[in-house]
DNA sequence: GCTTGACTTAAACCATGGTTTAAGTCCTAT
DNA sequence: ATAGGACTTAAACCATGGTTTAAGTCAAGC
């Protein structure tokens, strides 16, 4: 098995390594081994589990939530169902979150269509001068 | 015309009088008038405005920027093509937020018939013990 | 005339999600 | 053996977006 260092970990998911150290503070990686000079190893299980907690970030799930997700992980099989209900409240979430944009995005498309227009008649006015 | 008090204003948008007062400080709410007693008119025009604002808001553009929104809508029609501009760069950006959040739901939604398989098994290994 | 409710202000406070700093340890290559 | 680079820690600092607090003003109804 092959580990990862910090930094690899932190190209491998484009963020800071200081955001993977303020994560794991946070127990968003949980079972973190060290090195004999106290440096993080991030295995295979890390690797899946931090892109799974990315996905979480990137659909605003707050760290605090997160970290129970994780927290079940941990666990075990027991916490499936947990895990399975928590999954599901947040796409709706999500899905709800992304509708509120949408219909927020039909609002700035209607101004974006007057002020065309208006640009469109200001330059004619330009040229008819 | 007439004139919308703060309660009237928060309760149209669903946000506390707070977060109207804060925005004024901000400088998201321009030129608003105060009756006698030195309380603030919302007017049309700043109902229409705030329609426009919390669309933005709604959207994650950073109050700054729509506070530079705002700024070029009260400086009136010179400032036309930027307006323009920056809806068109802010739609590009919701566009990709949403675009991102949806990836990310891919991956969760995998981890959902992960969960749902996992549950329909341990269920039924309940029944045949 | 006095209480109640709606408003005012400035300033303090809060949560979230990090980032930065300072001081130190350790391995590698020259 | 020494310099450089990668890492460690705890704690301070930061930005964003508000919310809360404390003290006060004002108008209306009893």
């Amino acid at each position: 098995m092959n580990y990862f260092s910090i930094s690899e970990a932190a190209a491998q998911f484009g963020v800071p390594e200081s955001t993977l150290r303020y994560y794991e503070k946070k127990g968003l990686i949980p079972l973190l081994e060290r090195d004999e000079a106290g440096r993080r190893m991030f295995s295979e299980f890390h690797m899946i589990l931090l892109k799974v907690v990315m996905n979480l970030k990137r659909t605003n799930m707050p760290l605090g939530s997160i970290r129970q997700y994780v927290n079940w992980v941990v666990e075990g099989d027991g916490t499936t169902r947990q895990r399975l209900d928590m999954m599901l409240k947040h796409r709706q979430n999500v899905l709800y979150e992304i509708s509120v944009m949408h219909e927020a995005l039909d609002g700035i498309n209607i101004k974006i269509a007057t002020y065309e227009e208006r640009v469109q008649r200001q330059s004619l006015q330009q040229v008819s001068k």
